[in-house]
DNA sequence: CTGTTAGCGCATTCAA
DNA sequence: TTGAATGCGCTAACAG
């Protein structure tokens, strides 16, 4: 802990190493950031002495103090962290963010938002050149902390705001050809297993007046895509029962569909906002002895890996997951971030998860 | 973009902040930093002015090299950020680290790895309090130029740096479990489908000459694991054939196995060093019409959250995951970072991928 | 190709 | 409680 290499004790700073060569701080400084403005050689004794000396590089906080930019960008999840990466979409979000970084050789931070002090501080304190923001709710009190930065902003999948550049997905529509799926199978009782509506959780069939007031714009658009179909029908929407699921749990959903199956006109079409949801409703379904999709069809969205692959395999709305992210990323990370906003399409793929409605 | 807010054009600094509130700069710096150092009143005054002013709150750079901290900690994978994020033990890891990271309101900055210039760059230029170093290989360049930065530094499943403290799992215990569950069945006819042993990527039966150097830790250990067991029956682990698949992929296991099971003399087990490649060889197995565990028994290792849900469901070594997050960046996060290393335990979960060998 | 000059914006002594 | 001075370590102009 006190001894160390030969001939360093405190000597870490550029001007130390530029003393120990015996060139100026400038050169010292060229030698780390523009090798092409010195000889090789030169360059090289510099580095080497550097080495020698113990030198870490520049420091990166005064490096970025003077040029004003840190070389990485932040994330905010609308979740805690460690919620959000026990997401399949958080993570694919991640992935696509992540593709775009590595080529820039940009950071990702990745800020903590326990509650809102915590944001706040974290958003106020980040060396980042940009921020993410990802499903932030209406209302979130983060969002203007964050303008306040002045820096390039864009959100995704999340409440829109005056100005901001947003990457999301066609919501409305992909929830409608759900929707329509189902009712062309004949499916006439139906229910839905909600995303989070209003930022305080909860677990339950939807009220009429908590579904006037949705902090979560896909949410809001899919219910909306959902309506859309229905009505197209002659059907309801206010009609058929919405089941609120706090946080993209199947477990969640399993007891949500448990609960509407038990009902006086238990469902035969679920319209699950995740699948997460769907793959709940299946264990519900099979916990009943009902068979996916003989007895009960069930639509998903997102299209996760898992979706394929599960038994019965999901129908679902496929969205471009990992593409919202290279989308996102990219538009951050361009010289003057374009104030425009990006719909990436949805699209239902069919799969072995619905089936005619029962007694067709 | 050049219209703003009411009286603000360029004034950003808190020097500005102070003029404008007629305080001095230490003052309107404790308003933010130091509540208790002044009167209610004039913080308020001063918090307003500042946002009527948009002054975004302290520069975070200038603040950090002021102070020298940075409030997050530095993440730096041994394989690209996508290629890690499609790996669920590191995003297993990932959240362990999150959930300190909101605990301790700390950011995460995952760094970017691409190539050895990029982790280097990355290294010199993190603005972070420490690094965690995961996965990463024996003579990795990388080390040392993060021990150049002389800041805290924890490995996990790492090779072992003089110094540095250390997580890791049992991997050798485990592997010797797994391995003698198979020889307890009755089996003898094994294979192993094996991680990377070295840097440069691999597919294929691993020669002699290639097993006598590993430069990934947990691989070489989960081997030695292995062949502990085997010897306790009078086995030869350099009889068995080492299978090595680039990168954790499902897809990569499945064209071994199928590589293996056309062999001359078959296994009846395998030993997968990842629950990824026990799926795989479970599909190979499939394709070829052979029942798990009837034909085709299989160990795999970690205990991935679809082990358990698996059909048939895993047999495999739980290590803890998530855990090692935790610790890493708890004991990152230390005041003095302790010079200690850390053995998290493994320990196999029976279940039902593992039975009895053939004609037995 | 090299050196000189001048801050980047802040937190922290210390004295008032 | 508050204010004046100091430098954290660096890079970007520019002049040699």
């Amino acid at each position: 802990m006190h001894a160390d290499e030969k001939p360093c004790e405190r000597a870490r700073t550029l001007d130390d190493l530029a003393k120990a060569v015996g060139v100026s701080r400038t050169t010292a400084s060229n030698a780390f950031n523009r090798p092409e403005q010195l000889s090789a050689e030169l360059r090289g004794r510099i580095l080497r002495t550097a080495e020698a000396l113990g030198y870490p590089g520049p420091n990166p906080m005064a490096r970025m103090l003077r040029t004003g930019r840190t070389g990485s960008i932040g994330l905010l999840f609308g979740d805690t962290l460690p919620y959000a990466l026990d997401d399949d979409t958080s993570i694919a979000l991640l992935k696509g963010l992540a593709r775009v970084c590595e080529k820039r050789r940009s950071g990702l931070l990745l800020l903590p938002v326990m509650d809102d002090a915590a944001a706040a501080q974290a958003v106020r304190a980040a060396a980042v050149d940009g921020f993410i923001l990802y499903c932030l709710p209406d209302g979130s009190p983060v969002v203007p902390q964050v303008l306040e930065r002045r820096l390039p902003v864009v959100t995704v999948d999340s409440v829109s705001v005056e100005g901001v550049p947003s990457i999301s997905i066609d919501d409305l529509a992909g929830a409608q050809q759900a929707a329509a799926h189902l009712l062309e199978l004949g499916h006439r009782r139906l229910a839905i297993l909600s995303l989070d509506l209003q930022t305080e959780e909860h677990f339950g069939v939807v009220t009429r007046q908590r579904r006037s007031e949705i902090h979560y714009r896909p949410t809001a658009l899919r219910l909306e895509g959902y309506g859309a179909a229905m009505r197209e029908k002659g059907l309801d929407l206010r009609r058929v029962p919405v089941f609120e699921c706090p946080g993209n749990s199947e477990e969640h959903a399993r007891r949500a569909t448990l609960e509407l199956l038990a009902g006086r006109t238990p469902p035969t079409g679920i319209l699950a906002m995740s699948d997460r949801f769907a793959i709940g409703a299946f264990q519900a379904a099979s916990q009943l002895g009902l068979q996916v999709p003989r007895d009960l069809s069930v639509v998903g969205f997102d299209d996760i890996p898992l979706a394929a692959r599960f038994r019965p395999a999901l129908t679902t709305v496929r969205q471009p997951l990992v593409e919202k992210g290279v989308a996102a990323a990219e538009m951050l990370l361009k010289k003057r971030t374009p104030a425009i906003s990006r719909v990436l399409e949805t699209r239902l793929i069919q799969r072995e998860s619905t089936g005619p409605a029962p007694g067709r």
